[in-house]
DNA sequence: CGCCTAACGTTAGTGTGCCTAACGTTAGGA
DNA sequence: TCCTAACGTTAGGCACACTAACGTTAGGCG
């Protein structure tokens, strides 16, 4: 009677991923730029293809989604004169503020999503999507550890 | 340092979604196809709009999804003679066995999934994934209790 | 040096899931 | 009868993830 987990796992995804687009949305933005801002500011400048590596956003959809945010302002695109194939990607100060209104969404967003869970229970279902996530994202799963595959000189 | 929740759930149920989408995608078919035939097995033939309740896929989406199934004789569609606005949705003897080849596609890809937790902690998850989904989809989360709707006389 | 391989960024297109909007039909109450 | 509601259908859009291809740049190696 327990065939349903994979279902169910996929139908409150999909209320996640409704009410993150929603959040994101009335602000003009999507998850993407929350990601992306996300990790550049944790984890520091990278070349397009670190910050792939490091959100598990596909290359090809992180053009779009970094186009977004340099039209916006929120982050500038420097080749790298080290490595001239290197985008480096930093985040503007305007960024950091986009980064604090989107992360103040999410916050809510999450409220919202596990408004019906203690934070005692929140915490054991963020231990158990933490593993599942470790085992099948083995690369940047949260504090990365692999450093030096950034912007380094 | 936990604003991580909610993109952590879409993190995982990314995951969830392509392991769903590569098994069910390796016999021609998807996600929709598993939901919908095993909603048909267990609480019976439905009107369309009643199947959509029950297994939350949208009516414009029901349309192609049983068409697909149509073709593949899985199912059949009747109007209903007691109202004629309505299609009966009836389960065929290969579509019983469709079910069963995709409930089996579904508990591999859910072992896959679900690796590295014991079945307790499976437990733990889905009565927490339940919860959530009660909460965020009153209707049809799993033993709907609502009778009544589907194609009676 | 030239050659080859690999990484990088980019574009175009695909698939899945969820959604809105509109339309014609049928039922059923006012 | 009229009006409303439910039904099925079609067309289209959005977010996210993915594949395939292409030109550019780096760097190893003969």
């Amino acid at each position: 009677m327990d065939h349903l987990h994979s279902w169910l796992l996929t139908q409150v995804a999909a209320h996640a991923h409704r009410l993150v687009a929603e959040g994101m949305g009335a602000v003009g933005a999507r998850g993407y730029h929350y990601r992306l801002l996300s990790s550049l500011i944790e984890e520091g400048p990278a070349s397009q293809a670190a910050l792939g590596r490091r959100t598990n956003i596909h290359l090809s959809d992180l053009v779009g989604a970094l186009n977004e945010l340099e039209d916006g302002g929120f982050i500038t695109r420097n080749t790298d004169i080290s490595d001239r194939r290197r985008n480096v990607i930093t985040v503007t100060p305007k960024g950091r503020d986009r980064a604090d209104e989107l992360a103040e969404r999410a916050k809510t967003v999450q409220d919202d999503l596990l408004g019906p869970l203690s934070q005692e229970e929140r915490d054991i279902l963020a231990g158990l999507l933490r593993r599942l996530l470790d085992h099948h994202a083995p690369a940047a799963a949260h504090r990365p550890g692999r450093r030096g595959d950034a912007a380094g000189s």
